[in-house]
Formats: C-alpha cells, sequence, structure tokens
DNA sequence: CTAAAACCTGACGTCGACGTGAGGTGCAAA
DNA sequence: TTTGCACCTCACGTCGACGTCAGGTTTTAG
C-alpha cells in the first residue's frame, strides 16, 4: 500500500505518516524507486498511534511505548509508565467531567441572567460566579 | 489583593495572570504606583478560566465566552458556541472512555506477550495490533 | 532610611504535531 | 511517449499558553 491510501483509510494526512516515521513509530519498505510501501496492518497501527496521542500521552511517553511495541522489547519502567498514563487519563476524564458541570452551569447562567442586584454573590448557587465588573 | 497572593489562590503563575488580562479575561484596578489590584472574587474567575481551558475549549471560544460573561452582555451565538462546545467535551470524554480501553490492551499485552507465532493476527482479541516487523 | 521582596513592562524562547511551499521524481494509464 | 497525479526530500511556518530573562520601580518589613 502506498502512503496516500494509508493517510485515507486511516483518516490522517500523509504529512502525518511521514512524521510517524521521523519519529520512529511507524516504519516503511521502500519500492526500487523509493517510495514508501505499507503493510495493510500500518492502518491499524496508526489508529493505534492515534488513540495514544487522544489519549493525551505525552509524546515522549507515545514514543517510548510505540517504540518498544515497535522493536518488540519491553523496556523496564515501560509498564509502571502505561499504568500511570492510564491514571492520568482517569484523572483527565474526570477533570472533563466537571468542566462540563461548569460549562452547564454558565450555559444556564447565559440562558436565564441573574438580576444584576444578585450577580456577583451567588456563591451557593449552580451558577458560576463570573461577575465582578 | 495583589497579583502573587491572586496566583497562590488560584493556584497559577503570576505570568497567566497578566497573559490573561492581556487577553481580556481578567481586569485588575492599579494602585498609584501602578500595581494591579484585584477583588476577592478575581479568585473564582481565574479558576473559571482554568476550567474552560481544561475543559478544551479552543482559545477563541474562551476568550468570547469570558469576554461576554466578563462585559455581562451576552452576544448572539453564544449560546449555541457553548452548546457546541459542550458536545466536543463530551466527544472528547468518549475518545478517552477508548483511549483507556486500548491502553488497557497494551498493558495486557505488555504483562503477558502473546507468542511470537501468533503476533500480528490476533485480530479478534483484545490485543491491539502492535507488531508487523 | 534601607534592604529585600514583590511588582512592572517589554520581548524573545518553547514545544509539539504537524501545515505548507519549493523543486524535483516515480508510476500507471492512454 | 506523454500526461499528470502521487510521491519524494528539505526546511521554514504555525499556534497557544505561557516561561524566562533583562532592567527598572513600588511596597513592605525592620
Amino acid at each position: 500500500m502506498r502512503i496516500g491510501e494509508v493517510a485515507r483509510r486511516a483518516g490522517v494526512s500523509v504529512r502525518a505518516l511521514r512524521y510517524y516515521e521521523e519519529q520512529d513509530l511507524l516504519r516503511a519498505e521502500r519500492s526500487s524507486g523509493g517510495q514508501r510501501r505499507y503493510p495493510d496492518s500500518a492502518v491499524d497501527r496508526v489508529q493505534l498511534i492515534q488513540q495514544l496521542y487522544a489519549a493525551g500521552l505525552p509524546s515522549r511517553s507515545v514514543r517510548e511505548v510505540l517504540r518498544s511495541v515497535y522493536a518488540g522489547t519491553v523496556e523496564p519502567g515501560l509498564l509502571d509508565r502505561l499504568e500511570s498514563e492510564r491514571a492520568r487519563i482517569t484523572t483527565r476524564i474526570t477533570e472533563l467531567l466537571a468542566a462540563r458541570d461548569r460549562l452547564d452551569g454558565v450555559i444556564a447562567t447565559t440562558r436565564n441572567p441573574p438580576p444584576a442586584c444578585a450577580r456577583g454573590r451567588a456563591r451557593g448557587g449552580p451558577a458560576p460566579s463570573a461577575a465582578h465588573g
């Protein structure tokens, strides 16, 4: 498979695939003319890369993880790293849930603005304290 | 309150507060000597800013939202924006859950590597297709 | 009054995951 | 053979949310 098709199938840009190769995350054979040739499994692999990035793993971790998986070697400490990344994702999910709740508060306030005389002191309510000017 | 205390209480850097002001997200009075003076409510406000950023709202949206809230005016289309941001957060949460599952697969594989003869064709299992070299 | 925090305004640096443009080559179809 | 798209390698540009350094001023503690 050539690079364009991998890109289309995996839903990423051609540039991204070259970048991944640069980062040692993805290898490719070359045709006699120098063009990259990928096995079908590359599509899956790229999707894994995307999901790791999407998970917000720091790029260094993604690199380590992928290089380990790629090389088939399990570096010492990798498992700990993975689990700490997992915990980080969980934390992030919790944060997002909290942020969404907060955003709901903002939306409610926007929809139904409190009277001016009450703005800035609604400490116990669901509304965000969003006025002090 | 001076900038340092706001920073400490809100858990952000002094630089960040100056940046927020630059971005019109946070206003401050000035002392006769030119130093910023904040009301107590600034701490809450900064935390709101942080949570909006943490929610992954694009910076432009954060600016719009905060400027609207700040000015006390509800700009047209803002509500739609907020709700689309809320949807985006929900999507992101879903992505993170999926990514965490995938990471769990990687962890399982790392913990208990499949025999070499099976690597690369475990299409139905929970293991990531992570070997093709 | 003095020393030392804490603060001020620029203004350049950072980092990551690519985007983008230049200038040239490979490859498959007609 | 001739299109003409897909591909190649540099290599610089981007964007955001600050970090950081320089060089000077204000405030506060003693």
